[in-house]
DNA sequence: CATTGCGGGCTTA
DNA sequence: TAAGCCCGCAATG
C-alpha cells in the first residue's frame, strides 16, 4: 500500500493508530491518523490511543480490576492488576462456568471481600493475585495529551478475568437488596416470604442493533429460566452451613478464560484480525444478550449475565447459556438511543446499572455494545 | 457503601 | 532514580 493511502482495512481495525512512542516519551503524537476503540481487555504490552473524549479511557477503566498505584508522576496515571478472586473449592456453576468475582479495588473493601464465602458453594474466597509483569502485577499507563488518551499496558495477565466493573456492580446491588444473606436470618425469611410464585422474572435482551428500544419483558411463569430453583442445581453437596446466601443463588457466568489463547480479544468493537468479536458493524447479530432478573419463591433472587464481548473465542459458550430467545420479547438497542421500559419495580435498580452500561457506550461511539449481559 | 485519583512516605534494587 | 507498595484523604456515585 503506498504511503498516505488508507485501506478499508484501517478503517474498522482497532490497531490501527501508531506505536512509535513509550508512555514516558516527553512528547507525544499529536497527529494521530487513527485512533483506537477503547479496549476492554488489554493484555501484554500493548499500546492504544484513545480519543479524549472516550468516556472509558477518561476513566481508565479495563476489565481487568486494576487499582491505582502512586508512581509520582502526576502525568501519568499507573494502575497494576489486582488479579481474581475465585472459589477455593473450584466449583462450578450452574452454567458450567466457575467463579471469578473481581477484586475489590478499595483495600479495605478487598479485605472484607476475601473474608467471604462462595455463594455457590459456600467454600473459601481466594485471592489470585496476578504476576503478570516479571512477577509483578501487570500494570497499565494512562496518560492524557491534548485531544488524545494514551494507554500502554505491560505484562500478560496470568488468571482468568474477573468479573467486569459492570457485573461486579450489579452483583453488589442485589446482594445489597436482600440483606438476609446471613444464615440466621435464612428461616426467617423464609416466613416472610411464603408466596410462592410471586415470580417476577425478567429477561432483557439487549441486542447490539437490531432496534431502537429497550424492552423488559415479564414472564415470572416461564419454566425454563435456569435458575429459577435458586440452590437446586446441580451440586448435591450443599454445604451452606456458613453464610451467605443459601437461599440466594446470584450467578456470575464466566466463562474460563485466560488470554494466552487470544490476545487482543475482548474488545468492544474490535475488529481485530483473529479473534473477531461480537460486534462487528455488520447488520447482523453479533450476540444479543440477555439479562435475567429474577425473584422466585422463598426469595430467591438471580441474576445472571455474561459479556457477550468477553470471549469471542469461544461463540459457542456465548449462546449456550441462553434460552430460547423467542420465549421472551426483545431488548434491541441502537448507540444512540435507549428507551428503557420496565413495569417491574424491583427490575429499577438494575435498569439502573445497564442503562448506565448503555451510556457509557454510546458515548464513546468506538464500541456498538459495551455491556452485555446474558444468564 | 465502593471507586477513583492523589500524594506522602517507605523499601528495595 | 525507578519501581513497588502501604496508607489516608477527598471527590464521586
Ligand atoms: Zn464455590
Ligand atoms: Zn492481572
Amino acid at each position: 500500500m503506498l504511503k498516505g493511502e488508507v485501506s478499508y482495512s484501517d478503517y474498522i481495525s482497532s490497531h490501527a493508530s501508531q506505536t512509535d512512542w513509550d508512555i514516558n516519551d516527553p512528547k507525544l503524537p499529536q497527529d494521530v491518523i487513527q485512533l483506537d476503540s477503547f479496549q476492554e481487555w488489554t493484555d501484554s504490552y500493548e499500546k492504544y490511543i484513545y480519543n479524549a473524549d472516550d468516556k472509558n479511557a477518561q476513566r481508565h477503566q479495563s476489565g481487568w480490576a486494576m487499582r491505582n498505584t502512586n508512581n509520582h508522576n502526576c502525568h501519568i496515571l499507573k494502575k497494576s492488576c489486582l488479579g481474581v478472586v475465585v472459589c477455593t473449592n473450584d466449583c462450578i456453576l450452574p452454567d458450567v462456568n466457575k467463579v471469578y468475582l473481581r477484586p475489590a479495588i478499595c483495600d479495605k473493601a478487598r479485605q472484607k471481600q476475601q473474608k467471604k464465602s462462595c455463594s455457590n458453594c459456600g467454600a473459601p474466597l481466594n485471592l489470585i493475585p496476578c504476576h503478570g509483569h516479571g512477577g509483578y502485577p501487570v500494570t497499565n499507563f494512562w496518560r492524557r495529551e491534548g485531544k488524545y488518551i494514551f494507554f500502554q499496558a505491560k505484562g500478560v495477565h496470568d488468571h482468568p478475568r474477573p468479573e467486569t466493573k459492570i457485573e461486579a456492580e450489579m452483583r453488589r446491588s442485589i446482594n445489597k437488596k436482600r440483606p438476609c444473606v446471613e444464615n440466621t436470618c435464612y428461616k426467617e425469611k423464609r416466613k416472610r416470604e411464603p408466596q410462592p410464585t410471586t415470580g417476577i422474572l425478567s429477561t432483557l435482551y439487549v441486542n447490539g442493533n437490531l432496534g431502537d428500544h429497550f424492552v423488559v419483558e415479564n414472564n415470572s411463569s416461564n419454566p425454563c429460566l435456569p435458575y429459577s430453583n435458586g440452590h437446586n442445581f446441580g451440586k448435591p453437596t450443599y454445604v451452606y452451613d456458613s453464610p451467605d446466601e443459601m437461599d440466594i443463588s446470584r450467578f456470575y457466568e464466566r466463562r474460563a478464560q485466560f488470554n494466552g489463547a487470544c490476545h487482543n480479544h475482548g474488545n468492544f468493537s474490535g475488529p481485530g484480525e483473529n479473534c473477531n468479536p461480537n460486534f462487528v458493524e455488520y447488520g447482523e447479530y453479533p450476540g444479543w444478550n440477555k439479562l435475567t432478573l429474577g425473584k422466585t419463591s422463598y426469595s430467591n433472587s438471580f441474576i445472571g449475565y455474561s459479556q457477550g464481548f468477553s470471549d469471542p473465542c469461544n461463540d459457542v459458550s456465548r449462546f449456550k447459556n441462553f434460552r430460547d430467545p423467542s420465549q421472551s420479547s426483545h431488548i434491541a438497542m441502537d448507540m444512540n438511543r435507549t428507551v428503557f421500559q420496565t413495569s417491574k419495580s424491583n427490575l429499577d435498580e438494575y435498569s439502573d446499572h445497564i442503562y448506565d452500561a448503555m451510556f457509557l457506550q454510546s458515548q464513546s461511539n468506538s464500541y456498538p455494545t459495551a455491556a452485555l449481559y446474558s444468564v
